[in-house]
DNA sequence: CGTCGTTATGCATATCGGTACATATCGAAA
DNA sequence: TTTCGATATGTACCGATATGCATAACGACG
């Protein structure tokens, strides 16, 4: 089962003017990896492939090295996977979810307890 | 003068299903604070005053007491202020910023130099 | 008691990100 | 050599979001 709040924080990162990487390119990335295809990571992501594809576009045009390879044609019809790249730039990502999470839980737990999602109790 | 990468990271935190606080409306809110008014805040910011009002009527209602509080006619023709909570919320954005720059500038130093902006140097 | 700048609110319009669709290309396998 | 599914790319359209503008109410002060 998914957690109450799925997600306590979004982090997005600027790494150079143009550049960026949040929630929803990593997301991606992982897709491509666990289905080796830019289409099918689209599809589970609910998004359509021309823009799965220009976000793919857009990452590998932000770093030296492209962080996704695809090829073309082929029995499967082509398919795509993460370079070391991309495997280094996704895991750094998380790492920072992860630290970003555990640091900023206090101030979160604090700040939901004024919401006036959950009523006073005095 | 601002620094190269003005902010390397946006947080923005989900405290309740409708109720998110981010970049935009923290510093909305300290525009509020300095301006004494949402439409001298929200010009500002470059923002038309009706999505400044829009924003913090959101904040508002997604809290159990009101962030901002405003009022009309007068000699300065009205003006808007923050509450306690206001500041609280504020405060606690702006601390969860920094705790979250203080622990991911290693990746993010790791990522800048994988990024196409900074050439090669081998 | 009229002036002034702000809050408050509705509505029409513009802008922009994303989708939908259409087409071309590729290459291993049947 | 035909088939198949995925990559690659252009174009038209849609919808959400924000702006622009118009209007009304407000109230301390001169």
């Amino acid at each position: 089962m998914e957690p109450a709040v799925p997600a306590l924080a979004h982090l997005r990162v600027v790494l150079a003017p143009g550049v960026e990487i949040g929630p929803g390119k990593a997301d991606l990335l992982e897709a491509i990896a666990e289905t080796g295809s830019i289409s099918a990571a689209g599809r589970r992501m609910g998004m359509s492939y021309r823009r799965a594809w220009q976000l793919v576009e857009t990452l590998n045009d932000g770093f030296r090295e492209p962080l996704v390879i695809a090829s073309r044609g082929g029995n499967a019809g082509g398919g795509a996977a993460l370079t070391d790249a991309g495997r280094t730039v996704l895991e750094a990502y998380r790492e920072m979810q992860r630290k970003t999470a555990r640091v900023i839980s206090g101030e979160i737990a604090s700040l939901r307890a004024l919401t006036s999602d959950i009523p006073d109790e005095t």
